[in-house]
DNA sequence: CGCTCATAGTTAGGTAGTCTAACAATGTGG
DNA sequence: CCACATTGTTAGACTACCTAACTATGAGCG
């Protein structure tokens, strides 16, 4: 019982060093970086403080200010004071990084489309279903 | 239809990018970092050649010999000639490296298996399902 | 008010793990 | 036996993290 929960575990474990190198793999010459893509994602919908996309990043407060500054250099975020906190910073998608955001995303998807299209019908339900509860482990484990 | 691969696409990929914070998260203090935990594993079953443990770890050359020079030093592996062929270099266990694989691979099984077990019964059926299908992509998107 | 302590971010300096380019040594096939 | 291919190492660089130490602002309390 708790033997199979450690097999899965060291399964599943697997799977994961796997889907690392996968990661890095689709990304391409001159674009954005994995990080990059990830940083501005949790941007996407509202600008966040330095802080909160650390903690979203799940990255310590330092190197996100490091990715931010890397961003804002490229144009793609502006840094602004927050009018209702003088300490904190809010970081925004600037339109170009919108642009750029937009663009990695449909190259990045098209990739893993194509992989998905190699799937059945069924392997490719058991991977639909299983990303709740894959993302509710990440949750589990993050803490 | 390729709309909804996309979809899923995009999906899998915030999966994924999360599954790399929690793969570093278990980490821990003056214990082998994951990637020799990854390279160990691979020589648990028998020795490889640098090449081949850069093929199946889905990086250089260089990079893995830098890895298995670090292994080395910290007495985890040994180098040894192939005496099929002068130019390769056979990387295997040492008896010190497999019970540091043993204790590593245990200890973070457990954390997993403990996330694991937080879960339904029925979203860790839906994580094992996913499992061969994720292995299959995995590979999919390697080549 | 004016301290003190907490919080937000930056800076400085360091490490791990990857990469490419260039090289040495060995193998292989005309 | 010579040219080319293959295996691995070395050198040098880069990204993305980390911790420790700092600055500046906020908040609570006497």
């Amino acid at each position: 019982m708790s033997e199979d929960l450690e097999e899965l575990a060291g399964r599943y474990r697997d799977i994961l060093r796997q889907a690392v190198y996968l990661l890095r793999s689709i990304d391409a010459e001159g674009e954005l970086s994995t990080s990059q893509v990830s940083t501005l994602n949790m941007l996407a919908s509202q600008p966040l403080r330095v802080g909160a996309v650390a903690r979203f990043a799940g990255i310590r407060v330092p190197s996100a200010t490091e990715q931010v500054i890397k961003l804002e250099s490229a144009g793609l975020v502006q840094r602004t004071p927050d009018d209702s906190d003088a300490r904190a910073v809010l970081v925004r998608l600037t339109e170009d990084g919108r642009k750029a955001l937009a663009q990695a995303n449909k190259r990045r998807n098209a990739d893993v489309a194509a992989a998905l299209a190699t799937l059945s019908e069924e392997e490719r339900g058991a991977v639909k279903n299983a990303l709740p509860a894959i993302g509710k482990l990440n949750a589990a484990l993050k803490s």
